[in-house]
DNA sequence: AAGGAAAATAAAAACGTTTTTACTACGAAG
DNA sequence: CTTCGTAGTAAAAACGTTTTTATTTTCCTT
C-alpha cells in the first residue's frame, strides 16, 4: 500500500519531507533554511527551489523547543473595568492595528492578554518573563512608580511601555510628550482670559496623569497666575466620568469656566454634561480635548484638541520590540511624540473673559 | 562545582527535575499531571506536591509538540482601513474583552491576527488552518457567501463566527438579530408618522447588512408603505460616513425626515451632519442608531437606540469556541441576541408627522 | 509453592527543529 | 606519494513533553 506517502502528502512538509526529497540531510537543510554560509550556495538553491514547491512551512512549535523562542510578542489589554459595560478602552484597537502592522511580516506572532487591575497585570508580566511564554512584552499605563518596568528591567526581558514611569531607568518606550500637552490647552485658555480652568485627567497613580497636571501647573506659574488646584478631577477616563465629574465641578461656588480633557471618551461626557447644564461650548464655558482616535472633529460644537493618532504609537511599539528582541540597546528606542494642536474654536469666550480680566 | 545543579536552580523546573526529585519516570510524572486513572493516588498526591513545591509548570512549546496542539485560539481583527485614521472599528476593544475573560483560566491563550481586507483575512484562516497555527479561530464581518465558514467548515476546523452567513451551513456562531432590530427601529419610526426613512447601513457584501434591509423593508411592508429604497446608504461604519451620507441624503429631492443608524460612530457622523445643516434631532429630523458599546446615552441630544452590549457577545464567543475545542458538537453552540430598545425620543418630530399622514 | 493475571511504574520512541560533532572527499603541501 | 587541513555534508544529540511498549511488582488462584 502506498499508505506512507498518502498519508505524508495530507499532511504539511516537515524537515524530512524535505530531505528524501532533495537527498540532503535535515541538518543540512536546516542550515540552507536559516541562511547559514557553510552550506554551498547550489545546495542552498536546491532546497530552496524544493522548499517552495512543497510549500514548505517551519513548524513554529519545534523551532520554539529546540531554540527556546516563542515568537510571541505579547500585548497587555486592560479589560473594559465592565461597571455597566462603561464606554472606555476605544483606542486599544487602534494600539493593537499599529502593533499588528509593525509586526506583520516578521516571525512574530502577536498575543493579547487581558488584566482587570494593575497587580493583575504585573503578575501576568511575572509570569510572561519567568516562564519565557513570549520573546517580548508591550503595555501601556504605566504609573509613576511602575513594578513592571522595573522588574523586567532587571530581568532583562525585552519589552517597550507605552508611556514613561518616574524612575531613573533605561528601557524602551513610547510616549506622548503629556507636559507639553497640557501645558498647550491650559495655556491656550489662559492666553484667552480664563482663570478658573478645570482638568479632567486620569487616576493620579497613572505617570501621564502628573505628567498633565506639571504641564498644567507650568502653565499657570509662566501666566503669573495661581493654578486652579481644585479643579482637577481623576477617574477612570469612561464617559460617565466625564459628565459625572464636569455636573460637580460646574457645581462648586467658582466653577471652571474652561475645562481641559484627558481622552475622547471623556470629552464626550463633558459635553454630554454641558448640554444638560444648558451652557453653550464657546459661550459659557470652553473646552480643549486630547484625541488620539481622530473623532473629536465630528463633536457638536467642534472643539479644539490636541491630536495625536494613536495608531503611530502602536505602530513604533511593534517597531521598537521587533529591534529589541533583534538585540537593539533598549537606550536608543525612545520616541516621544508631540500632538498637534487642532484650533476648532477661539477658545476666550468670544473675547468676553479677555475684557474682564486685565 | 555545583554548576549543575546552581544552572537547574534558574532554570525553571521541567518534568526532569520532578523526576529527580521524586524518583519517579518523566512518563509516571506526566500521567499523573495529566489525570491518568494508572497512576496511584499515592504517587500522583507526591507528585503534585512536588510540583507545587518546585513551582514546576508544563512547558507549552514542549506540550505542543508533542500534541500538536498549539493552545492558541486565534481571533482575526480587522485593521482600520487607515484612511486618516478613521474613527472605526472601536468596538473591537470590547470583543476581545469578552473573549480574554472567557478564556481566562482556560489553557488558551488568545492571539490576533491583523487583516486589511476581506481576502486577507480569508487566507489567513486558510494557513491558521492548514499548518494548525491555533485550535480555534474567531472572526466577525460575515459576508452573506463567507468563503471562511464555507472553506473550516470543510476542513473541519474549529472556529466561531461573530454573525451569520447565508449558506445553509452547520456552524458555531453568535449574533445579533439585525433583521429584527431594524425592523423595530424602522416600524417605531413608520408608527411615528415618518414615511421617508434613510438607512444607514454597512457595505451590502456583509450579511448583516442585508439583514438589517431585510428588517427595513419588512416594517414599511406590514405598514403597507412603499419601502424607501432610494434611502439605503451602504460604506464602511465610520463617523466620516456617517456624515457624509447624511449630507447626501439631505440634499435628495424628498429628504429622509428619519434615519436609522448602524452603529454609534456612523451615528456620532450623522448627528455632526445634521448639526451642521441645522436640523435638530426630535425637531426636524429624527434619529434611531444601533449601539454596542454603550455610548449613544451621551450624544447630544440622546437618541433612542437598540442596545446590545458587544462584550457579552464576546465573551460568549469565547465560550464557544473553548466548548468546541473540548469536542462539543458545533450545531448546539448557536445564539442569536436580541438588542434592548431604549426610547430616549418619541421619535415622531413631536406628532407633527403623525398629522400630516394619515 | 508456583504460575499467571493485573496493577504500577520504567523505558523508549516520537513530535520538528537546531546545533554540535563526526565523517568524507579533495586539493595542497611536504 | 603520503599526509594533512579544509570544505561540505551526514549523523547524532538535544529541547520538554506525551504515548506506546516493556518491565517489574503485587496479589490471587490452583
Amino acid at each position: 500500500m502506498a499508505e506512507g506517502s498518502t498519508a505524508a502528502s495530507q499532511l504539511s512538509p516537515t524537515i524530512k519531507t524535505l530531505a528524501a526529497h532533495t537527498g540532503f540531510s535535515i541538518g543540512t537543510i536546516s542550515k540552507a533554511l536559516r541562511g547559514s554560509p557553510v552550506v554551498t550556495e547550489q545546495t542552498r538553491g536546491a532546497i530552496l527551489a524544493a522548499a517552495k514547491e512543497l510549500g514548505y512551512q517551519a513548524n513554529a512549535r519545534g523551532m520554539a523547543l529546540r531554540t527556546g523562542k516563542t515568537y510571541q510578542a505579547t500585548v497587555l489589554m486592560p479589560l473594559t473595568s465592565a461597571a455597566g459595560y462603561e464606554w472606555d478602552g476605544v483606542e486599544y484597537t487602534q494600539i493593537l492595528s499599529g502593533i499588528s502592522q509593525a509586526l506583520d511580516g516578521s516571525d512574530y506572532q502577536l498575543s493579547v492578554h487581558g488584566y482587570r487591575s494593575f497587580d493583575d497585570a504585573c503578575a501576568i508580566a511575572r509570569r510572561v518573563a519567568d516562564q519565557k511564554l513570549a520573546d517580548g512584552l508591550i503595555f501601556s499605563g504605566v504609573l509613576a512608580e511602575d513594578a513592571r518596568i522595573a522588574m523586567l528591567t532587571q530581568s532583562g526581558f525585552p519589552f517597550v511601555s507605552l508611556g514613561r514611569c518616574r524612575e531613573p531607568l533605561v528601557y524602551a518606550h513610547v510616549d506622548v510628550d503629556n507636559e507639553w500637552a497640557a501645558h498647550a490647552a491650559t495655556a491656550r485658555l489662559i492666553a484667552g482670559g480664563h482663570r478658573r480652568v478645570a482638568l479632567i485627567n486620569a487616576d493620579q497613580r497613572f505617570s501621564y496623569a502628573l505628567d498633565r497636571i506639571d504641564g498644567f501647573v507650568r502653565a499657570f506659574r509662566e501666566a503669573g497666575v495661581d493654578p486652579s488646584l481644585d479643579l482637577i478631577a481623576g477617574g477612570d477616563l469612561s464617559t460617565r466620568f466625564g459628565r459625572d465629574s464636569t455636573l460637580a465641578l460646574r457645581g462648586l461656588p467658582q466653577p471652571p469656566t474652561a475645562l481641559v480633557c484627558v481622552n475622547e471618551s471623556t470629552t464626550l461626557g463633558v459635553l454630554s454634561a454641558l448640554d444638560a447644564l444648558g451652557l453653550g461650548v464657546g459661550e459659557d464655558v470652553d473646552v480643549i480635548a486630547y484625541d488620539d482616535i481622530n473623532v473629536s472633529a465630528y463633536f457638536t460644537p467642534p472643539v479644539t484638541t490636541l491630536y495625536q493618532p494613536i495608531e503611530v504609537l502602536g505602530r513604533r511599539l511593534g517597531e521598537f520590540l521587533l529591534r529589541l528582541m533583534a538585540g537593539d540597546n533598549a537606550a536608543q528606542l525612545t520616541e516621544v511624540f508631540r500632538p498637534q494642536l487642532i484650533a476648532r474654536q477661539a477658545d476666550n469666550l468670544g473675547g468676553r473673559l479677555s475684557r474682564s480680566h486685565p
